[in-house]
DNA sequence: GATCAGGCATACTACTGAGTATTACGTTAT
DNA sequence: ATAACGTAATACTCAGTAGTATGCCTGATC
């Protein structure tokens, strides 16, 4: 076979797509190698010649959602308007990511509540703290915005750390109960994500 | 010994205690029997004498935990004023009851979230389903109050199943970062929780 | 057309952990 | 005393699973 190096990429992003799925569907330690291997239609042999163990799977998993949610919302840390226009956009960017990488966003919701306790070596106990780092500075993205809303007032004069904390989980809360339907166009998509963040910066009160 | 049933009922709740915070820390299948015996300084045969298998164990704390929330917000249902006074008040005591009761809260959302996937028997499925039954009654406290808080006015005329649902996962999601501090005074503790809802009910913006 | 290497499957090992069977201990009744 | 019972510890079984060792096939290269 002799595969191209594209060949190869795509084999990994395959078991990382069915890893992912499958850590959503029954957490880290619910999963089995075998059922990863199954879902890419291959057997053990294949995952262990890509990664050197689950965890690193999960790592690499981790490190995936939050290189594409990170892509995805930056954009908007700059945008014109007020710094609540930039956090209700960058708000909206971060569900939309939610809603198309469900599974990617999972695993690093799982990751952050820290469900995987197993014994790790040196190597993956370093990647797990560049990945939380990245994590870090990405909510810190999100503090740097309210803290601006509320000096340009378009923000209540709220404590920031507890708004920027409250928010981004009641984003992340989503994943709770977000199920994609498949005959959902992306103009619905995006719509529900609006209304999702509408009523989290604009209360619920009347 | 011949414990009275007081006895049993204490050693009983530990258990579930201990392994309430198991859950917490190492999610269902990371949990072990051994794990649960060890926290309440005991063996594998104590707890296998007041539950028949390691998923009981988990209905029992789920159980447990439905009926401290219940229990703690159901007064508010038929408080007085708005129906938006009413949804802040039962919000206040849900949120105090999860910070009061982390780690059950924490195992009736793994539960809500599904992390359970194992071979159940009709028994347990039975037991699940009377429990999820509860959990769903419990939702539509929170979804007839938004309703109302509509009709009333109290609340801005939004889609009251997407409200009422936001609601609560995000309520719910306060889990994610909450930790009890030892030395916060039971004032500080609902200050928090007050500071939350009126984030949730009141909106960001300005 | 023989050799070689990359890419994967198969067959194993070593271990963990849920559940069970048996034993031991303390308490109460006789 | 001792029998009978309730409560728990100890010592297992056995299924399942992470990880490893090895073998097989295919296509490229000479």
């Amino acid at each position: 076979m002799s595969a191209t190096p594209e060949v190869a990429a795509d084999v990994r992003a395959k078991i990382l797509d069915a890893a992912a799925e499958a850590f959503m569907r029954n957490g880290f330690a619910g999963t089995t190698i075998d059922d990863i291997a199954r879902d890419v239609r291959a057997t053990k042999g294949l995952i262990y010649y890509h990664f050197r163990s689950k965890f690193d799977i999960f790592l690499a998993v981790y490190g995936e959602g939050m290189r594409r949610v990170r892509e995805r919302v930056e954009p908007y840390t700059a945008g014109p308007g007020t710094a609540r226009d930039r956090l209700v956009a960058m708000s909206t960017a971060h569900l939309l990511n939610l809603m198309e990488a469900l599974a990617y966003h999972h695993v690093v919701h799982q990751a952050v509540r820290g469900e995987v306790s197993a014994a790790l070596k040196t190597r993956q106990i370093e990647a797990l703290k560049d990945l939380n780092r990245l994590r870090s500075d990405y909510e810190q993205m999100f503090h740097a915005a309210v803290v601006a809303g509320i000096a340009d007032g378009s923000l209540r004069p709220v404590d920031p750390g507890l708004a920027a904390r409250t928010l981004l989980s009641n984003l992340n809360a989503v994943d709770m109960w977000y199920r994609r339907i498949d005959d959902q166009s992306a103009d619905e998509v995006h719509d529900l994500a609006v209304r999702i963040v509408d009523l989290l910066i604009g209360g619920l009160a009347a």
